[in-house]
DNA sequence: TAGTAGTGACTAACATTTGCCCACAAATG
């Protein structure tokens, strides 16, 4: 079994016992061991073989039982002697909105239904609104939400398109009269890779007037929640936005409460009632009964911790609070140090632009030198460049740099493929000549683990290889990338001192954050590259930084944060 | 169930809003 299996049996079993009405804690550890196994940086039989699933947090005695029975037999007694009891089929019905572990259970319970479908015939038929604390408005409200969970499912949106799209609406919204501030906030605003709903927050001293704007939006399907501090609507695209607006004053706690994680927020709660205040959206309030604290920024809110200011990209209780609480948050890498970009295409392969156009474009962004890496000959469909026509772009690249002059650099490089059956594009003869050298995966994905590893493997022991580009191949939201044995790849490109890149593009983000952070625990050296094929793409940098900062990436593990000397001296040194 | 303390027991996850039915479940971070 993998990650992803373990991880879906742990969250069923949750959901289960939730159902069944067991503690909330035991629901909790259930659930928090799925979360911990998925976002593992590493393949859990790896680390069921090193003997170090209780290192993992949230993993103890028994649930390193569960796993390793999982792993050798291929299930897991203590789920199916639970389903017994608590139909799985249940757990699909927690996914319709507005129907909870206690509803589904009570249905189960006194009507025997055990599926969606069983549920939706129901309550068509009217056989629900007689249940205690049901009636006819609850059921159309729940035919309602198994249609709209059937049309767009429980997909989860891309930050690529939910990220543009929060921006509109903002905009939109700041227009209005008494608007004085607005934010992105919750998983959008932590940047994570994939959200589940768009979270916008107002500052303004009358909320009524913008909550009804929101809801009438032409671009809203239906409206789920309308109250006068919290409005939730789902647009025509199905996704979900919830809005929420309070006075400037309580703008700290605001943003800090509807940023989340959630989990972060219960640390800081936690940590809050200890001093003897409640935290709460609208402030600190003394638990003896004293003024409330307000705080108009987080700086203020966690300035009451006595923590410095935690990015919103480390919010994920992932050990952010303690290191706050030691001085040891990570000084992560921001997009103002970013000076160079060692991965874009020009029209000599599928890019848009011309290389000095590319330069250009990059130089007004504030970047001082970039690598022209376009694709290598195999890959026809985007007219990879012969080893002829590489040497032909030489000359258009030293023409470029005179233009460009003695305060900008363009390096020769390429994007090379690893090829299906495990061969390089170039010879080494090629790769000795050129500046910089990516490796990358574009076709064959789908090998399986032995083969793809070989040809991975293959690129990161070749010392002309400077950098793997967009490790597993990922493409967001559909295609998983190839199957790597990713702790491997991490190790032997620290080894080899192989840079390993975190690809901005946000349909790609590959490496992912969780890798990020275990390649910075094995002190890997990273790029953050928006793979640009026009001038345009310069703008995703920021998806890259965010997935480097999630990960715990210091701007000195980052290739590109360095001056051109250095870099140069690294690869000089590497091979 | 995990974690801690110390071998069997105890504690641990906060705080709010909304809708709908008539007190509570669900949802939000």
């Amino acid at each position: 079994m993998n990650n992803r299996e373990v991880a879906k049996i742990f969250a069923d079993v949750a959901d289960m016992l939730s159902i069944r009405g067991d503690i909330i804690h035991r629901v909790l550890s259930y659930r928090k061991a799925s979360e911990a196994i998925h976002e593992l940086g590493r393949d859990v039989n790896q680390v069921y073989a090193a003997g170090e699933l209780t290192d993992i947090p949230g993993i103890g005695k028994t649930l390193a039982e569960k796993i390793e029975e999982m792993l050798t037999t291929g299930k897991l007694e203590f789920y199916e002697k639970l389903a017994k009891e608590i139909p799985p089929t249940l757990v699909e019905m927690l996914k319709v909105d507005g129907l909870g572990p206690k509803r589904v259970k009570q249905v189960y319970e006194t009507l025997g239904i055990t599926t969606l479908a069983e549920l939706n015939t129901a309550a068509q038929e009217g056989k629900l609104r007689d249940l205690p604390g049901l009636g006819a408005k609850s059921e159309a409200k729940l035919v309602a939400a198994i249609a709209a969970l059937a049309r767009h499912g429980d997909n989860r949106t891309s930050i690529g398109e939910a990220w543009p799209l929060a921006q509109e609406i903002l905009a939109e919204l700041a227009q209005l009269p008494g608007v004085v501030k607005t934010a992105v906030a919750g998983s959008l605003r932590r940047m994570k890779e994939s959200i589940g709903d768009v979270d916008l927050l107002v500052a303004a001293d009358d909320a009524a007037p913008i909550m009804d704007y929101f809801v009438q939006m032409p671009r809203v399907e239906s409206v789920s929640g309308h109250g006068p501090t919290k409005s939730s609507v789902v647009l025509h695209n199905g996704m979900q936005v919830d809005l929420r607006v309070l006075p400037l004053e309580r703008w700290g706690t605001l943003l800090s409460y509807f940023t989340g994680s959630k989990d972060h927020n219960v640390r800081l709660r936690e940590l809050a009632l200890k001093q003897g205040l409640t935290l709460n959206e609208h402030a600190f309030t003394p638990l003896d009964g004293g003024d409330e604290i307000l705080c108009a920024s987080e700086e203020a809110l966690y300035k009451v911790f006595n923590f410095p200011y935690i990015l919103p990209t480390l919010r994920e209780d992932r050990g952010e609070i303690e290191a706050a609480q030691k001085g040891q948050l990570p000084d992560v890498v921001r997009i103002e140090q970013i000076v160079a970009d060692l991965h874009m295409h020009t029209t000599w392969s599928d890019g848009k632009m011309s290389v000095l156009g590319m330069a250009q474009a990059a130089q007004t962004r504030g970047l001082r030198y970039i690598v022209i890496s376009d694709h290598s000959q195999s890959l026809g469909i985007a007219n990879g460049l012969t080893p002829e026509r590489l040497w032909q772009q030489a000359e258009e690249i030293a023409a470029a740099n005179a233009q460009m002059g003695p305060d900008f650099r363009i390096l020769h490089g390429t994007e090379m493929e690893i090829r299906a059956d495990g061969s390089l594009d170039f010879d080494d003869g090629v790769l000795a000549r050129l500046d910089f050298v990516i490796a990358s995966l574009h076709v064959s994905l789908n090998q399986p683990r032995e083969q793809v590893m070989k040809r991975i493997m293959t690129a990161l022991e070749n010392p002309h290889v400077d950098m793997i580009g967009h490790p597993t191949g990922r493409l967001l939201p559909d295609r998983p990338g190839a199957d790597l044995d990713m702790e491997l790849v991490l190790q032997t490109a620290v080894a080899t001192q192989t840079i390993l890149e975190i690809n901005a593009n946000p349909h790609r983000l590959d490496l992912r954050d969780s890798h990020v952070r275990r390649a910075v625990e094995l002190g890997a050296t990273l790029a953050i590259n928006c793979d640009a094929h026009h001038v345009d793409h310069f703008e995703l940098l920021h998806y890259g930084v965010a997935t480097a900062q999630r990960g715990w990436a210091t701007a000195e593990t980052v290739v590109n944060t360095w001056p051109l000397e250095k870099l140069l001296a690294f690869l000089a040194k590497r091979k």
